[in-house]
RNA sequence: CGGGGUGUGGCGCAGCCCGGUAGCGCGCUUCGUUCGGGACGAAGAGGCCGUAGGUUCAAAUCCUAUCACCCCGACCA
């Protein structure tokens, strides 16, 4: 490809609206355009990486036995009442305003409407059938350019078994599949296992990448592989000291003291000899929450524990609940339902609230004081804390959601009547999974990555090419000659070759462009180097050039190629 | 949806407070010089200042409405 002919429209300032690594440099690369908020075009260099990324799920895929559809976005929109879906995504699905369809924003029902009727018999089972399509969601709040957009490519793949055993086996060779594909994009990633919850689904991981443009948090155990979404994490926590001695009850003047770090500094105490007190509201009734020192209720783990939604009660509540404002409420006398966090069990000598304002008591027993208190676990793992499978220090970090595997089961299947008939003839609805993988974010989440203050670097099978020759003054004859030469008997030899061979463009300018697309090894020929025979081949990633002798330039590239990846 | 911010040439921005008919850098075109890490000179092209109303002799500038985009949060997978 030469580039005076390739549009890549590169660009030397930092576009305003792009924040992120990924996004500043798709942008400055001439990878992608915006169109409107979250909506991108991909220029040709973008896509030409795209195309790559999709062409190593298909391998992959397909080997694992899948086969691939191409889908209508355009969806009637009584197929996704079905299921009752279209409530479900509510304003997250578009709908067409001059006739009755939805764009669809994922298709377990389109694919579980080809499977009726059709896959009826359990030989014709396990099948797995997939697509690599663009999916429309309205997103409130499009961000952090192509990671979460309005709409994106996604290859969605579904499994159809005729048994919940069979589709332990798929879901096994997706796990297996989607960790060549990562492996091969050369992303790293960590699997998270989440529990599906109320989608009847039994099980499902999340393949993630670490990246301050996350939208889940996780805490993650280098050593051991643990990972879990911060809302379920757990990690192995020193509970507070139950001391010989339980000390008695009684109440200490606090003006104006209502922070716990305010509590610590009145009394001269340690933050664990502290329970804070949380009022949170579930179904109409009021709970208080126990918290060691200034730690912070997980509301997700609450509401698991309580089984409902939570909210926090409102200051005007509190009074009327307790007795006193937020910052003077404890369990002493507190008449409604109590819960604490595990670190608190058992705990004495403690100091909390007097459910009175300005008072707080000392002397608590949690054990004798509060006889009806529940321990759940109920706060937040933090970085450091000790992993509660292997014992080394977990970290707690932003991660991208990259691709998702999902045993749904029958839930689809049975809602639209999907069934097979087994050995003895006898009616089953197919039993599905879902496996989804975000190919944009594959291309972010790569360049997150792989950059540095020049731009991208690539390695690897998402390179969008192996060469880049870099001519600088391209009107010297030897110069024009050699570099002509060169780009065409290694495309010949079947490298893809970006030549810059662009006139009236100052080398400088060709470096810095060079460095932000960032092929894995650049060619650069120029005047002074032919005059002794040679060109200089620089290495992208390392910054490391080298001069090679025109005669050995083959056998050198051959070399490197192979050792750049 | 709540909070904050920004809309001025292809890109990045100044001008707005204090109204007087638009400017800088980059990029683009032509010519010349230069030519190994984003060159120099000269001459050009390109903007009804997001949109719609209003105030005023006069609006990029003041007022109102509206739209778009970005960030934080909520929501979502």
């Amino acid at each position: 490809m030469k580039q005076s002919k390739a549009f890549i429209p590169t660009l030397k300032e930092v576009p305003a609206d792009a924040v992120i690594p990924s996004h500043i440099l798709m942008i400055r690369a001439g990878m992608v355009k915006m169109l409107s908020a979250g909506i991108y075009s991909f220029l040709p260099l973008g896509y030409k990486v795209i195309k790559q990324i999709t062409e190593i799920i298909r391998e992959e895929i397909d080997a694992i036995g899948g086969q691939e559809f191409h889908l209508p976005a355009l969806n009637p929109r009584e197929i996704w009442e079905e299921t009752g879906r279209v409530e479900a995504f509510g304003d997250t699905m578009f709908h067409i305003k001059n006739r009755d369809y939805v764009l669809a924003p994922t298709h377990e029902e389109i694919m579980t409407f080809h499977a009726k009727g059709i896959l009826k018999s359990y030989k014709e089972l396990p099948q797995i059938w997939y697509q690599i399509q663009t999916k429309f969601r309205n997103e409130a709040r499009p961000r952090s350019g192509v990671i979460r957009g309005r709409q994106f490519l996604m290859k969605d793949a579904y499994s159809f078994d005729k048994s919940f055993e069979d589709l332990d086996v798929s879901y096994e060779k997706h796990n297996k599949a989607y960790r060549k594909i990562f492996d091969r994009c050369g992303i790293k990633y960590f699997v998270v296992g989440a529990s599906s919850g109320a989608m009847g689904g039994s099980k499902s991981e999340e393949f993630m990448v670490r990246s301050d443009a996350g939208e889940d948090t996780v805490a993650h155990c280098e050593k051991c592989g643990y990972a879990a979404n911060i809302e379920v994490a757990q990690s192995v926590i020193e509970s507070v000291p139950r001391h010989e001695e339980s000390k008695e009850i009684y109440e200490i003047s606090t003006p104006n003291v209502k922070s716990i770090d305010e509590l610590c500094d009145f009394l001269k105490i340690d933050e664990r000899e502290t329970a804070k007190s949380r009022v949170y509201i579930c179904n109409d009734e009021p709970v208080l929450a126990l918290i060691s020192g200034n730690e912070e209720i997980n509301e997700t783990k609450l509401e698991a524990v309580l089984g409902a939604p939570v909210r926090p009660g409102r200051p005007e509540e509190l009074k009327e609940i307790s007795g006193a404002d937020a910052g003077s409420i404890g369990p002493i006398g507190f008449k409604h339902r109590i819960i604490a966090d595990l670190r608190l069990k058992d705990g004495n000598n403690l100091y909390s609230g007097a459910n009175k304002n300005d008072f707080h008591i000392g002397g608590i027993d949690l054990k004798r004081d509060v006889p009806n208190i529940e321990y759940f676990d109920l706060r937040s793992v933090e970085s450091g804390e000790t992993c509660i499978r292997c014992g080394e220090k977990l970290e707690v970090f932003k991660a991208i959601e990259l691709g998702h595997i999902f045993k749904l089961g029958t839930r689809y299947s049975e809602a639209m009547g999907a069934n097979f008939l087994d050995v003895n003839g006898k009616d089953h609805p197919l039993v599905m999974g879902s496996y989804g993988i975000g190919v944009e974010r594959v291309l972010a989440c790569y360049i997150e990555q792989h950059y540095d203050d020049k731009g991208i670097i690539w390695e690897g099978e998402l390179k969008p090419f192996d060469l880049h020759i870099v001519s600088l003054n391209i009107k010297n004859e030897d110069v024009r000659r050699e570099s002509n030469k060169l780009y065409d008997e290694l495309t010949a030899k079947g490298y893809s070759v970006l030549f810059d061979d662009r006139a009236n463009v100052q080398a400088g300018f060709k470096f810095n462009d060079a460095d932000l697309i960032g092929v894995p090894l650049q060619i650069v020929v120029g005047d002074r180097g032919l005059k002794e025979n040679s060109v200089e081949v620089k290495i992208r990633k390392s910054g490391e050039r080298t001069k090679v002798n025109l005669d050995e330039i083959y056998s050198k590239i051959e070399d490197l190629v192979k050792e750049a990846g």
